[in-house]
Parts: C-alpha cells; sequence; structure tokens
DNA sequence: ATGAAAGCGCTAACAG
DNA sequence: CTGTTAGCGCTTTCAT
C-alpha cells in the first residue's frame, strides 16, 4: 500500500540499498546474477524511484526539469511554441512546468517563483512589461533562462524574437503599393513590446514613401473583439476614414473581421497567421512568423547554456513572411 | 554564489534551523523580533526554501504539482482545456507538469513515468488507446487520476466526456434535414475513442430516417491534408458520390475546406467549430464542444480527489452544440 | 518560544 | 563487485 523505497527493494533481493540504487541506475559493475535479483524484487514490489530525493542529492545533475512561462498557454501561437518546446524536453529526458501570465507581472513573478522553488534548471520566458530583477539571484544560482518572442528590460540573457518591426513595415509597404494613402494601426496594448515595435514598423514604411503619418489613424490597447469594434467606430466617424487596416495580433484581425460589414469594404493585412485567411472572401493578406521556430530556437539555446555553454547573451532574431493572398481566378 | 539553505539563514540570524523553517512557512508561535530577524536575514541571502526538499519530508502534503497529458497540446482544444487547468492549479498553488501523447501508448507511458517519478499528487490524462493497467499501482498509492476528453478502457476512474455520439447525430440529422442522403463520413483514426463514438452517431442518424448505409461512404485514418485529399478523390470517383460530408474533427474539416473546388459545390458539417468558420462562403455549420468546461471540470474532480473525496468514480458527459449558420442576407 | 535529534529517499565517497 | 557511512534541505517530534 505504502510506496516502497530503495530499502524496501533492498530487503527483498537480499542486498544493500545501494546496490539497488546501481541497478536502478543502470549502472555498470553488478554482478547480472544480483541485478537480475534486484530487478525482480523491483517488478514484484511496483517499485518506482523518487527523482525529487534523487535531485535533492545529486547536486552536479539538476532536476531535470524546466520551467514555460507564456502569457497565455491557450493563445494557439504559444501553444505551439509550447509543443516544440515540451519536445525538445522530452527527447532529452526533461519535464516541463508551464505557467501563464497573462501579461500580469505580478502572477509572473508568483510562477516563476513556484518554478524556482522545485530548482529548475531552465526557465523559458515571454516576459511581461514588469521588471526581471528578481531574475538575477537565481541565474548566479544556476538556473538558465531565455527569453522568448520578447526582450526582459534590462536582463542579459539569450533571446529569441523575429523581426516584427520588418514585417509590419512590409505589411504597410504593401497597402501602400496598392494605392492605399489612409491606413490605420490597430493594436494590442502598448506596452507590450512586439506591440510597440509592429507600431514602429508601421511609421516606418509611412515614412519611407513620405505618407504622413496621422496620430488618429492608430488605437492601440485593443484587447477584445468589443474594443476592436468600438475602435472602428471612431475611425468610421473620422472626416477622412482609413481605406486600408494594419491589425497588429491575430485577436485584433478576428475582431476586425468579424465587425459588421461596411458599405465600402476596406483592405486588411493582419500580423498573425490564420487558419482559413486563405479561404475568406476576399483571402486575408497577413505576415507570418513561426512558432515552432521560436521555441525550437529557445529551447535549444537553453539546453545549450544547461550543457555548460557560457558565451556572452545572443540575441536570435528569426524572419517573418508576407504571405500576400490574392482572389482566386 | 551557491544556493543558501535554511541552516545559512539561521546561521545569519543568530537562531535554529527549525526557527527559520517555521517563519519561512508562516507558522504562528515565534515572537516578532525573531522573525523579523529571520525575515530581514531571508532577504539579505536571498533565500529561497527548496520546495522538492519540503515535500520529501512532508509526506502527508504531497508535492503540490499534477501533470497534465494531452494528445497534443499545440491542438488548440487541447491548449485551451490545458488553460483552464493551468487556472485552477495556480489558484490552488499547484504547479502543472505538462506532456504530448501524440496518441502513441509508448510515450504515454514515459510521459507518466516522469511525471508519477516526480511524485505529482495527480494526473489529468487524455488517454491513448493503449492499457492503462500500469496506472492502477501509482493510483493505490496516492496519484488521483482524471481522464478528459476519452475514457480509458478498464480504468476505473473520474472521467469527463463530452456526448459526441449525439452532436455527431445532430449533425447528420440536419444534413438529412436539408434532403441529403449521400453524406461521407470522414474520420480520424478509428481506434481513437471520440472517432468511434462520432461514427456511430453518423450512423444513428441515418438509421433514424431510413437512409442505408453506404460502407463507400466512410474513410477513416485522416490525418493529414493530403490523407484527407486522396480520401475525397476516391469519393468522388464512387458512382453516386457524396452531396454532403460530415467530418469528423477540426483538421479534417481544415482539409477539406483546402481541398481543390468541386463543380457542383458538396455540403460539409464539421466536428469543433473553428475561428473563421461563420465568415466562409458559405459558413461552415459545426458541432461545438467547450473546452473550457471540459479542463475545469476536469481539474475540479482531481482536486476534489486529492482533498479526499472517496466517492465511486464518477463520469461527467458535457453536451455538444450544433451551430448552424447560413448565408448572410 | 525555541532548539536538538532523527529521518524523508536517495547517492557520493570511500572502504573492503 | 558490494556495503557502510554520511548527508542533500527540510520538517517531525520531543524537549526545554
Amino acid at each position: 500500500m505504502e510506496r516502497p523505497t530503495m530499502k524496501d527493494v533492498a530487503r527483498a533481493a537480499g542486498v544493500s540499498p545501494m546496490t539497488v540504487s546501481r541497478v536502478v541506475a543502470g549502472e555498470a559493475g553488478v554482478a547480472p546474477g544480483t541485478a537480475a535479483r534486484v530487478a525482480r524484487a523491483v517488478r514484484e514490489l511496483g517499485y518506482q524511484r523518487n527523482d525529487n530525493a534523487r535531485s535533492l542529492r545529486q547536486k552536479n545533475l539538476g532536476t531535470s526539469a524546466i520551467g514555460l512561462v507564456v502569457d497565455d498557454l491557450a493563445n494557439p501561437f504559444y501553444a505551439l511554441m509550447a509543443r516544440s518546446v515540451e519536445d525538445q524536453a522530452h527527447r532529452r529526458g526533461y519535464v516541463v512546468l508551464v505557467g501563464s501570465t497573462n501579461d500580469d507581472p505580478r502572477r509572473e513573478r508568483e510562477v516563476i517563483a513556484a518554478f524556482t522553488a522545485r530548482r529548475v534548471d531552465g526557465l523559458i520566458l515571454v516576459p511581461t512589461i514588469g521588471g526581471h530583477g528578481f531574475l538575477r539571484q537565481p541565474m548566479q544560482r544556476g538556473t538558465r533562462v531565455v527569453c522568448v518572442d520578447r526582450p526582459a528590460r534590462g536582463l542579459a540573457v539569450d533571446t529569441v524574437t523575429v523581426d516584427n518591426r520588418a514585417g509590419a513595415r512590409r505589411a504597410v509597404a504593401h497597402l501602400l503599393d496598392r494605392g492605399h494613402t489612409r491606413i490605420a494601426c490597430l493594436g494590442d496594448r502598448y506596452d507590450i513590446w512586439t506591440q510597440a515595435e509592429r507600431h514602429a514598423g508601421y511609421l516606418d514604411a509611412l515614412a519611407e514613401r513620405g505618407v504622413p503619418a496621422d496620430p488618429a489613424l492608430v488605437r492601440h490597447g485593443l484587447r477584445s473583439h468589443g474594443e476592436t469594434h468600438a475602435a472602428l467606430e471612431r475611425l468610421w466617424a473620422l472626416p477622412e476614414p482609413p481605406t486600408a487596416l494594419f491589425t497588429s495580433n491575430d485577436l485584433i484581425t478576428l475582431g476586425v473581421l468579424d465587425a459588421p460589414p461596411r458599405p465600402r469594404p476596406v483592405a486588411v493585412v493582419g500580423f498573425d497567421d490564420l487558419p482559413l485567411a486563405d479561404r475568406l472572401d476576399p483571402p486575408l493578406t497577413v505576415v507570418s512568423q513561426d512558432p515552432h521556430a521560436l521555441g525550437a530556437t529557445a529551447a535549444d539555446l537553453l539546453f545549450s547554456r544547461i550543457d555548460g555553454e557560457s558565451a556572452p547573451p545572443r540575441d536570435v532574431v528569426l524572419p517573418t513572411r508576407l504571405l500576400i493572398r490574392t482572389p482566386r481566378g
């Protein structure tokens, strides 16, 4: 009924706990007959080693656990990232603890504290806007940290992002190429790094073509379809309403597509691809990023740090792609 | 540099480790002055309690960790479930270990073994087709288990599913109502419980209306767009090709929508809702389920078991909804 | 209100 | 090849 320990197995096999330890760890140098007796006792008792106790004693081997802290695990983008991270971790015999921050620095600290209290060997982090000084201590003490999707202000760690600014610039340039000059920019909270970057790319494109930037066309802080719809209403009410929209994340793109139709349709280009985007009428042109590559790269960096790599922090910037979709002929 | 332990804090505060333990655990019965000195030492040394060591000694409190084992974390459906589970766990001070099985019993065993080796207090499991006898031992020894999305053959545990069969029946009945009699059923691997249930619901609807079931119209084992496209080609080549399709999961629905267009369009009803389904032309009617409710219910059941609830295993079956979408007027 | 001793389950380091 | 001793970081139990 109670969980058997190595001592129980040792007694059943007529050996010392140390021998059991060696057999269970698959170490060489145990007589085949002894090993067989131990293995049989393990099977009969249904013994499974307690890996928490193990990692308590083995200071050099770590816990074989990493933490993954994302904005929102339910977001398909982060879910794909998580899956890539998990695959790599599984391959290397690590388990993954996950947590969502909801972009709330307090929750971020709670989640990270819970993870470091369990002595994870590393942390893959989509940082919130909050400060991250509290990570410095754990890092000095051996917890490796990699940021992904966004950098953490003032934290010198490996970071994997996509080129948000260039992606946004190309998207807006595409709209300019099609003759639009009144292009609105709809974004999420401006204090989210990716959103500020994409807005910068929007301005870059306008400046490149000498199109004046009209602040009335820029709306940030859109966190729901309702807020997106309200923002659209205010845009339509302008003396010179926009003829095209640049939507700065997938939720906002969906909000726009979900809004009541306009008499004169507007062109939309969105950041982040959506599953049925190419089946819409008209099909939706988007800036797509590769969440799988983000997760896999972050995991690569983390594990190479865990393996002892000690070069200065690296910034990896992955490209985006502009998927131009035209009505099917 | 090294991580400080309670002993270090004790030395710095001029007390015994036991007093530090009490202060850090927030226990009453420590003199305020002493507590303050300890708290200061904790802050100055940057001490954080090792919760693995803690749970090693505290046998009654458990590890405050649960495991979540899904088919594929990248699937938006499971990602939403995972987020609900994580929210509940966070609220209760638990951490969540996640793993994907890919519907592979071997990987499922590996993931579960890694979790029980770390002595998770509970497991929320989307079981593969494989046997689950290996769970009986850990369960007797205190690991609580709840199944979600599918039952595990021959494992008497709380299980949360949706009414797949009734949902499929209504979807197909809807197509029959619209005059279709040649309705194909496109499914994933038939050994996945939900797929067999949905197929049964498909047959139910046909039987109810006295429409003969033609085995040539049923295709299972579709795991990619390519396989779905191939299945469609064979259907179109039939002497009497189908005029409507029932697609038994979201991946297959997307595969169908992605296929080359037909001269005469076919009606499609899919299991699982998709983000832009209502903006398609024609809009897509679907059977929708609520992954959030699935996850939250499973977590509720698990935590009530962890809290000591010992009633016989319960089966919770959640409803589905048929979202009938018609062209916008 | 505080501390000393013992031990959770395991393994490093050293015998033999 | 196998066992003994000690101790990872913490808490239980019992003193004081």
